[in-house]
DNA sequence: CGTGTTATGATAAAAATTTGTCATAATCGA
DNA sequence: TCGATTATGACAAATTTTTATCATAACACG
């Protein structure tokens, strides 16, 4: 939280209940919401707070480099104030988004690098299934 | 082209010189066209066809399992003749999407699998960054 | 070749997220 | 605290892809 009081200061935008609550609902959820799901949360905490808020505040966290944007093949974009380029997985029964740990992910930028002649700037890595929960569904 | 027309009749759907023509453009490209750009493609060859009949097309093909669709971070679909599931790479100045090929790759869902306890059934992998050509112009 | 069924094409319409507008309110530095 | 500047909120509007409609045309089977 401090960091983004910090960001705000130094680049001149100003520090509002708004986007602190935005930003603190990104920070302490690990579910990487969406736009409509950040309004939900929002609203018994802000109920006069605004989508276009949302959409602003977002704007500007990309902007400061708080939050990354994900494309999990929705049409709509989900949000993560990890800002570390990691690969997501997503199960197809619940919608849920979560966070992959393999360490054998951390070369594969370099190989890819040297195998394509591309100069990367950036990777979205997204497995898809049933999580261990939906798969005793099925 | 012979699994076209076979998985066609085989499902009773009816043979068309426009479905033809639509997985013809996706057999014999490597640019992982969208939509709008099939549809270009297509004019100069089929004046009257239609968006609708290469998205009814598009929708056939995926039924049958005979192209997949990518996300590649545009707010529009793109399309692939080559069904199996491979690593994607686009330019972030001109666009393009190519393939990736890496070993190193095939065993990752494997990986995966084991760390998340998920069951996966599909992955998304996108590279993004300054192609060959355009990294000289930085 | 004829008939039933499905596909096409042109256009309208949906669908839904994202952006713009502008009066009002809040922030921040002096 | 004051004043200048920026942000908010409510809603309109844009954007753009994708789907629906339906009369006409084409295919496929016997």
């Amino acid at each position: 939280m401090i960091d983004l009081i910090k960001f705000l200061k130094e680049k001149g935008y100003k520090v509002t209940p708004q986007r602190i609550a935005v930003y603190d609902i990104l920070k302490n959820t690990k579910e990487h919401p969406s736009v409509d799901m950040l309004y939900s949360k929002l609203q018994p905490v802000y109920p006069t707070m605004s989508l276009a808020t949302v959409y602003k505040s977002l704007e500007v966290f990309k902007e400061l480099g708080l939050v990354q944007e994900l494309n999990v093949g929705e049409d709509k974009f989900r949000y993560d104030a990890n800002v570390n380029q990691h690969p997501h997985i997503t199960c197809i029964n619940c919608g849920k988004v979560e966070d992959v740990y393999d360490e054998m992910l951390f070369d594969l930028a370099d190989q890819v690098q040297k195998k394509t002649g591309y100069q990367l700037t950036n990777q979205q890595l997204y497995f898809f299934g049933y999580c261990p929960s939906c798969k005793l569904n099925h």
